[in-house]
DNA sequence: AGAGTATCTTAACAATGATTAAAATTTTCT
DNA sequence: AGAAAATTTTAATCATTGTTAAGATACTCT
């Protein structure tokens, strides 16, 4: 993986070259799991990806469940910013939930991607299994409470808050499924049609 | 699977037995692969679930391989269907769109579940790739079609159709992901939750 | 240039799991 | 009950793959 460091940066700060490579680790990993799944993908394919043989991966995580971990990790992380930033603006409810989309699709289909879609949950361990449980829940949780927030500010029409971000969160986090290379066009086609797709979907009748 | 025949009716018409113990496998792998993946599931896992050692699982299909082809045919004649009685009802576009998606996710979380997400497409061989692509890039035309005639008749409002499609289609293939064990009540909510919500996204404003 | 650390490779092991053939068992019908 | 067919099991093979240890190479700084 040497060329990364080229690529990447030229103040030789190590801790971060480090950073930077398992992090390029991730996404190519990710990009794997996405198209194989996690057993369906070997060390050796995500290795050659990367020029490296598969013991190489060793360097940079324990064994094969921690990096499916860490892809997972890494995917939570980007919908809770995406998320967070959102809010952080401010605006109605609705607003919130509408930036929030396009932060999330943006991510995913930007630099931040590919993200690894947490299919094989079951795959973990036991505790590895309840710390990604408990990221996604909170993720879950945060977006019903924002409904509900919306709900109340009026901006938000919805009955069963639970389903309704199942719905949502089931069609975003779908997407590095069938995206896969880098495609601006792409990226942007599909946050053009599914954000004021779903948006819609949560818009009270106007003549309410 | 001895227990099935006994389950499953009285009239010994061979052909049917092995029809629908065949279609159990395929129910049972069905979710199994949903749970762990493709490659994350062995025969012995799927055996076990049917009382048999995985060997006897080659009674009824060739290899692992067409056991996945098999559980994706299925799910795709399970969504054709699906439409292709919604449509055979008549009324608008988008009426036809509701009951389309109303069946389909009664299908998958009644009888005809659990239904195979696929998801591990690139798993396959290439003959049995290029099939399931085929079905599932049908499927996905005709309800495309269907959206083009809903804009013509005035029932329905969409722009990118192609991914208006993705949108919605992501929202119902991925319920088998979390649906899993019969639970009417839920299934109910599921459907009572989803189906308005999407068909509100294709709805036409009503001030137009 | 050369020491010292970071990164990567080679070579081996152990375990898992798909697959097959032949044998055993169960089921259906007369 | 007993024959014939259908169904399932046992046992063995074969390839793949995760993992580890020890050694080689590359990079950074002085």
């Amino acid at each position: 993986m040497a060329e990364v460091a080229a690529e990447v940066g030229r103040h030789f700060d190590r801790e971060e070259q480090h950073r930077l490579k398992r992090d390029l680790l991730l996404k190519v990993a990710a990009a794997c799991f996405n198209e194989k799944g996690y057993s369906g993908t070997s060390l050796k394919d995500v290795a050659e990806r990367l020029n490296l043989t598969n013991a190489a991966l060793y360097y940079y995580v324990k064994n094969k469940a921690e990096l499916v971990y860490a892809c997972y990790c890494r995917a939570a992380d980007v919908g809770w910013r995406a998320l967070s930033e959102a809010q952080a603006e401010g605006g109605s409810a609705l607003a919130q939930v509408e930036r929030y989309l396009g932060y999330h699709i943006d991510a995913m289909t930007g630099d931040a991607g590919p993200v690894a879609i947490m299919s094989e949950i079951p795959s973990l361990g036991d505790a590895h299994k309840a710390d990604v449980l408990d990221r996604s829940r909170r993720h879950s949780r945060a977006f019903e409470a924002l409904l509900e927030q919306g709900i109340g500010d009026g901006s938000i029409d919805a009955t069963d808050l639970r389903m309704t971000t199942n719905a949502i969160m089931s069609t975003i986090n779908w997407i590095p499924k069938w995206f896969h290379a880098p495609n601006p066009e792409l990226a942007a086609a599909i946050k053009a049609t599914y954000v004021p797709f779903l948006i819609k979907g949560l818009t009270p009748a106007a003549d309410a």
